[in-house]
DNA sequence: GCCACGGTTTATGTATGCAACGTTGCATTA
DNA sequence: TAATGCAACGTTGCATACATAAACCGTGGC
């Protein structure tokens, strides 16, 4: 009974999807503190939700509590995000495999529609938008591939490095090669050509990592400046 | 204070593992539906920290939190084993490669002397003792290859396909073509001969797989059977 | 005999109080 | 001046109490 906020109750679940948000768009920057009173009283809950919420963040690698102490937002490590490209990399071209093994044609030439350079259909600047369509195509080929478990692992990996790849789509030039390079993959993968699926598919993740490595800690708290709303 | 149990404290960390134990040792059997207060009554603690518990076996896939209705523990999906053993060959691949490129020979050759056949140093019928070394071979490989992200993925697909390994090891047969793959395996690497290891690796883990699939069908049949319900 | 409805039960979800532990700052001493 | 000890504070960790919602069971009506 909030009286000042009719938005109705906040559940621990919803209070975890707010504060990872807010941490993968570094309004909780890196390294800093956060206690559990202070979120209680921000959400205007108790401690115990927030808890809940806190603990599941620390397994998802989001932030690290230490007994006693606090929790801290978990810093960006550049070379644990080039590790994660590369897990990412080996996961991807298996994934590969299996979409060219099992995924029919149909399906393939939806997804080619979708990311077709020339039709301007479904394409959207926002930021958020667009990381969320490029996840769901690695995702979708990997669901193709028909091992669920392995879409479990990539969408891990992407809950780590969303933090950097919404960063990768604030120049148009970044996004016209992503169309590009989706298109191509699936090009390849219509024609049964794993090797120049694979091929394609490594460099473009490439790009991206070496985008990674490249941002510095100065970078980010640039960025974060832009994001002020 | 426990009068009858000088064991001190259990905390929230402590049930996490035990409670973990418990069902990866079918001590609580796939399916079944336990109830905190069940459980903290149990462990002689309160609600929190068992609760704080079971939401992080949630997170680790160990168990289902219905909202309103209780904790599942969850069931053995073969298929699933299956898809982990896929992911799981396709990250020991990469792990080989970065070890093959990485790993100093000195290290090797501990890790081959550890597994040579003809040595019966270090060797353990203990079921448990045996699931560990062998986890601990994959990892050390995965280590040797710098990628600490890698090394955390295969240990969590351990997690998961744990319950089946250490049904793996009670046949002498197996224990014994156990060392001899591993063994063969640092050979091949010692010799830098990457496509040699890679096959004899592959063949190892489908071997697993295989005698996995086959002896989960069983075993589930006569728990089954066992079942009052 | 079967279906619908409502009270009761039971388990989760949340709030709050208390204790333990780590940290920090200050005072005291060599 | 620097180092050490102590005390006060703040935060987490756990226990307990209360709220809520789903499920179950029994009863009554059709």
């Amino acid at each position: 009974m909030t009286t000042r906020n009719e938005k109705s109750r906040v559940s621990s679940q919803d209070i975890y999807n707010q504060l990872k948000d807010m941490i993968l768009s570094f309004e909780l920057y890196p390294g800093s503190r956060v206690t559990e009173t202070e979120l209680a009283a921000r959400f205007q809950v108790s401690r115990t939700p927030v808890r809940e919420a806190l603990q599941r963040l620390e397994m998802d690698g989001c932030l690290v509590i230490r007994p006693k102490q606090g929790c801290f937002i978990r810093d960006v490590d550049i070379i644990e995000l080039t590790q994660y490209y590369d897990v990412r990399i080996a996961l991807e071209m298996h994934s590969l495999r299996g979409a060219c093994l099992q995924m029919p044609d149909k399906e393939l030439e939806q997804l080619a529609a979708q990311w077709d350079p020339d039709s301007q259909k479904g394409r959207s600047d926002v930021v958020d938008t667009m990381v969320d369509l490029e996840e769901s195509f690695h995702i979708t080929l990997a669901a193709g591939s028909g091992n669920d478990v392995l879409v479990k692992y990539l969408e891990d990996i992407n809950n780590r490095i969303r933090i950097i790849r919404r960063l990768d789509f604030t120049e148009k030039a970044r996004l016209d090669r992503t169309y590009r390079d989706h298109f191509e993959i699936v090009q390849y993968l219509l024609q049964r050509d794993l090797e120049g699926a694979q091929l394609k598919m490594r460099q473009h993740i490439l790009k991206s990592a070496e985008f990674a490595k490249n941002l510095t800690l100065t970078q980010l708290a640039q960025k974060r400046r832009l994001r002020p709303a």
